[in-house]
DNA sequence: AATGAATGAGCATTCATTCAT
DNA sequence: AATGAATGAATGCTCATTCAT
């Protein structure tokens, strides 16, 4: 797949030609379908972006109580990223190019635009119950849950080399994975 | 400094001509007195994590109630990664390289080293005081702080484009700012 | 001809960008058919021996008397090697190399297959008749002729110098010319 | 020594900062004591032939019968090039170059002068007896007796990989070594 | 007499992209 | 609709050489 050389090089280090030998196809090929590098990888962006919130939506959380589904929620997401260092890792690349790329897809916002939805649900929800309060948004959710997670991943080489810890062992990741959707739940239900 | 063409352009994307041109040198005097474009990176990321972690050796949290040095630190590292975007960068970009320049280096680990003592060394007075409790460790204080701070900066870009939020906004960084110091304090005191 | 750069400058000395402004072609152009400067001079390495061994079999010698062939095969080596002097430095320039190079080719061992089988042939015939006796093989023979052939093109320029002879004179050549067959000639039939 | 690095390198190939290491001085007294690559090239290559010359001397062979001189000095040449391949190479080297750098050498010359009037004084002496004939000269003696030898090891690797023979083998060698010796006295004494 | 620091010019090679059919 | 051939522009890197003391 493309997304794993994009990924694993970044947008500078993958090379098309890797891409055309990788994917079966040939270097004019990717010319034609897509129109050049960056087409590619704008498409891989929203196809890595699409699957994330495909799965988000099999959850079906509307059907939780709102506490349950937020919980869910977060654990879904640390499994996620795990099990997908790849979409973790090409984020982290385009952040690194300021969003350069992705500001070119008007189909990414549309992809995303459920998961704000889905979690305001829930927290419309909660609040109805009494459970949950308004101090933070759907949006600040979906950040600080997204940040506790995605960051184990991301940041785990350079974290591991330096403290010399291993952060797959399937502990620390059951400790962290816990602490993460403690930290959301405690946000939205102490005052 | 070639900091910023690395933090801006990713180890592949940095060109060597580049950094010789802001730096007022020649590329033959990079690799004269470096060896080479991946030592220079290298030289680089020693340099920007000593940057951290003298600022936070200046601090004096030692001096300081616990619970209030905790505060103080994850204020501090909230506010430095927002002003040193290049320094998340840069971590960003050595992460999506699996820190494999990193690991060429003896110097980082001895240049983070302190970070992790300093912090234990908070816990354990708070601990002594009765005000902790030994449910996480430095490690996990450091990683879930630089978690919640760092992400606010790396995933700026692909956030602020998808949700169209301003994560620049002084108002939402302040509130940000919070959150993560609530929770680090929450952690280490609720039992 | 690529030829004549890497007999004059030898492989390092050659300049691929040299190269490509003699063939009128660009340096992009040889690296996209021969992928790199060793291939391209690996293949002007095989056209090389190509081109002798293909003259040495427009001699006919499997129709001429057995002494005569080799007579005829001396002066014919003599002449090629005074009237190809790139391929006399080339073959040079790859010894110097230790081989290194042209030990990559497979062809070059195919396309050199003939000669020996050649001067067995001759050999072969030679004994039959009687003319012949069987001391030497047809590799010594084959090198022994080289050798007195070649050295006199290959060493011209350090002999000329130092002992101020112009071994380009025609009498000079004429008469090595003659004492190399003549040696040859005296090797296979003087017991 | 540099003498080994410009033998297996070629003058191009050599590095001027290989051969600091290797002889422990630095680059820039290379530069001080002899002005340059060249020069120090130079140097060797003068160094190089007044080893030879100096063995040769050694040999005193004007207390030697002609033939048995000439014998002689022919197996000493066969044994000293296989023995010194450095030699070799280096006089291939300077080949390719067409004697360029030599040629700026007025020391060279002298250096030489004495085996062609060492080999004259013998072939005089071999006239006077009667075993000798005029046929040919005392270069042309030293040429031809250098070419078998000499090509023995300049092209030991060519020859060896494409016909698959083990040049460094003793029983090769000796028989090579007898038929070089063998064609000059034949050349020398048959009319 | 000796040398550490500096460097201009050039080199093999690569890469995304576009002809031309 | 599909593709083999071709390429301009750059890239990281090296090398012999010379300041400057």
């Amino acid at each position: 797949m493309a997304t794993h050389e994009f990924a694993r090089d970044g947008f500078n280090g993958a090379r098309v030609d890797a891409i055309a030998a990788r994917t079966s196809t040939t270097k004019r090929m990717i010319y034609y379908y897509f129109g050049g590098k960056e087409q590619l990888y704008i498409a891989v962006l929203e196809a890595a972006y699409a699957r994330i919130r495909e799965a988000e939506a099999a959850l079906r959380l509307d059907q939780m109580e709102p506490e349950a589904a937020i919980r869910r929620l977060v654990q879904f997401t640390f499994d996620y990223d795990h099990a997908n260092p790849d979409f973790v890792r090409l984020v982290a690349v385009e952040n690194i190019h300021h969003a350069r790329h992705l500001a070119k897809s008007t189909r990414i916002r549309k992809i995303n635009a459920g998961i704000i939805a889905m979690i305001d649900e829930i927290l419309r929800r909660g609040r109805r119950a009494g459970t949950f309060h308004a101090r933070v948004s759907a949006i600040d959710v979906h950040m600080l849950m997204s940040a506790l997670c995605f960051f184990h991943v991301s940041n785990l080489h350079t974290f591991g080399r330096i403290f010399r810890r291993d952060f797959l062992s399937p502990k620390l990741r059951q400790s962290h994975r816990r602490l993460a959707a403690d930290f959301i739940i405690h946000l939205l239900t102490v005052s």
